[in-house]
DNA sequence: TATGAATGAGGCTTCATTCAT
DNA sequence: AATGAATGAAGCCTCATTCAT
């Protein structure tokens, strides 16, 4: 394991532009997604990444500054899939109710991926990367915090009413529960059990909440 | 990194029948626990576990075939404790209702340890280690599907009406929970709000099965 | 530290005959003038240079075959003024004492550069530089050879009065005397201080083969 | 060229008390050394010296942190060899006069080693090295601030009638002086005709300030 | 058994140079 | 001619593991 203390940069060397240089990035990154979601974390040498992607290790590095910058694209890419999910729910949060709002988070978030399996294996080894190197870690708590932060904003788009700190905490929750759901799967649960769970746990945390609460919970939220 | 692909023993190299051994075995584990928890998984190297072990590299090896068995080592202690509560548990499930169980259960795994932060740090890092780690992975795997099944038991036990394969699905996610958990403290929630939650998710969840749900839900379960 | 020890071509690949090459070349060579100066000799990359001096580095290789003969070039270029004041001198050591003669050079040589401190730098990196290249070690040491026949040729020119070999070793003692100066300033000796000991020195050392020496020195020279 | 621009610590990773250690540090020393005499700073690849020195890159490292501590430790031990010699010649300072003692100090420093030849390659390598890296320009620079004030230091005790500021700019004329005798002989000056140019320059230089000079100058030192 | 020096494969990264466009 | 992406050898360094003492 090389140290991996020493801060380091992390953002891609070129603004990919040009269509050739896009296309290099796409090609590291999908072999990288590859190699990682096959072989998991060790085997992603910058060595086998240039192997897998076609290309010298030297190309490699004219477009990433280091291995975690590799990472930390992968995982941005897959970030702002959700977010731009989150974003779409929040425009939606007035329109439809609450719950029919987070099945269609849950579905456009975990549902219909061209190869779920890997995907999900990428996903967990993604994960486990930022957690691995500290310049990553402290990138992925801020992305944690701020994904808890849309979620609080879904909320209070979607009229629950409790204080601030409260939906904050609440919107936490419901970002750390995905790590439940990946676990759960991970460990072979089926994931409509997993969606089921979610929509249960959901109402039962939630519920106090919720405007159309016909209980009329005193101490609100 | 070096390649971890090579599939290793893992088991300690001898029982530690002896009273000097079962103290040196000890030592390195406190160590290595003190470096993880402190340093991080990188930093955690054979050396410096030896070095802050007070012994040689040479007779850390005497007692452990390779790092992947010191960390599973570290893991089956902290799962040794987790599951002897368990168990107790199991055994009073006939004795308290099951919302009490729980909280007992939450109080003896997740409260009252000596250094309740470097704990929570050990236990971090430990987890990650056992996902990079391609031979701990699969242990890890199968502990999961153990833990799962244990909480199954206890359901059982506490009178749960469903089906075996509901049990053990509801099981698998109690233990996945605790994943959220771990990411909702990480990210800064409370541990307060965390152990409400839990409480809530488990009752939004379970009240079905539970035997003295007055509600005569007719799927059962 | 690549390897150097094959031995390379180092004279310019064109002879700069358009005004368009003429100016390529000169751009390089600024350029790298300037890096050499600001960063040293590490940070002297072809790539650096190619962009400081706004061009591709398959241009630079296109005037330049290697980077030892930019830094060659950059020498000579450096050399060559000094050889022309040198030259300078040798015209005039007919005309004036040889004290003055030598004042003269200092002068010209030391003095009077539009940007003295940077000058100063890129001398001290391109000597570090001539003298880590094998190739140019070897050029540098005939240069440093020529040097010295040039002060001897001025003395003999002067009229000192001894053998050839004894000129040529003062020519060359002359010449070394540089490094000294050079030395000196570097650890913080004053300028005005470093002139004053080296027409000390001369006039020490020069002193019994000087023509117009009144003491009739037996021995000549 | 590897990058040399962060700063690396010097100092050798262990203090060599043990015998054994004494003797691979010797080892590395010595290969270190020849390489560096033989085939100049490139080729001195931490790779070539573990193997000219007969040991593994990793036994290397056991010794040293890094190249420029292997380099830096060469320059020390010769470094210490001449302000040995510099410290007795500052005892001595006293009792014979002022040229006697820098003859005697020309001689020990310069006069008898083992290998001349090869010695004052490494030498010569030796300072370039200090001069290329970094990490050790600073440090050759401080010490040579520190050889100017041992000469000072001589200077005074040999009752030099000059101030202080005097004293240190020709205690670092004195120490400058090297660096000609050094590329002077480089350039194949005779060694004979080095120790009597810097016999005259010295008397050239410093006899004003000398104390039994006759002539009674006014301005003194 | 204990020691800790020794090993060396393998990871990361740079940069002189080439070559297709 | 010009470009600059591509190459890959080579340098540095770490650390799991072995083995002579």
């Amino acid at each position: 394991m090389t140290s991996l203390s020493k801060r380091q940069k992390i953002s891609p060397r070129k603004a990919p532009s040009q269509a050739r240089s896009k296309e290099k990035v796409e090609k590291i990154l999908q072999a990288a997604s590859q190699l990682l979601a096959a072989d998991g974390l060790d085997k992603l040498t910058n060595n086998h990444i240039a192997k897998a992607a076609g290309m010298s290790v030297g190309s490699l590095y004219q477009y990433f500054p280091n291995k975690q910058a590799i990472i930390y694209s992968l995982y941005q890419k897959w970030l702002s899939r959700v977010i731009e999910v989150m974003n779409q729910g929040l425009q939606r949060a007035t329109e439809v109710d609450f719950t029919t709002l987070m099945d269609e988070l849950g579905a456009a978030i975990y549902g219909s991926t061209e190869d779920p399996v890997s995907d999900k294996q990428l996903e967990q080894e993604l994960i486990k990367a930022m957690a691995l190197y500290p310049e990553l870690q402290a990138i992925d708590r801020q992305h944690g915090k701020d994904m808890a932060r849309l979620f609080t904003d879904i909320f209070q788009a979607a009229g629950l009413t409790c204080d601030e700190e409260t939906a904050y905490q609440l919107g936490l929750f419901i970002y750390s529960f995905d790590s439940s759901r990946r676990e759960f799967i991970y460990l072979g649960g089926s994931p409509e059990m997993a969606h089921n769970l979610l929509r249960q746990t959901l109402e039962g945390v939630l519920a106090p909440y919720l405007p159309q609460s016909e209980t009329p919970s005193a101490e609100g939220c």
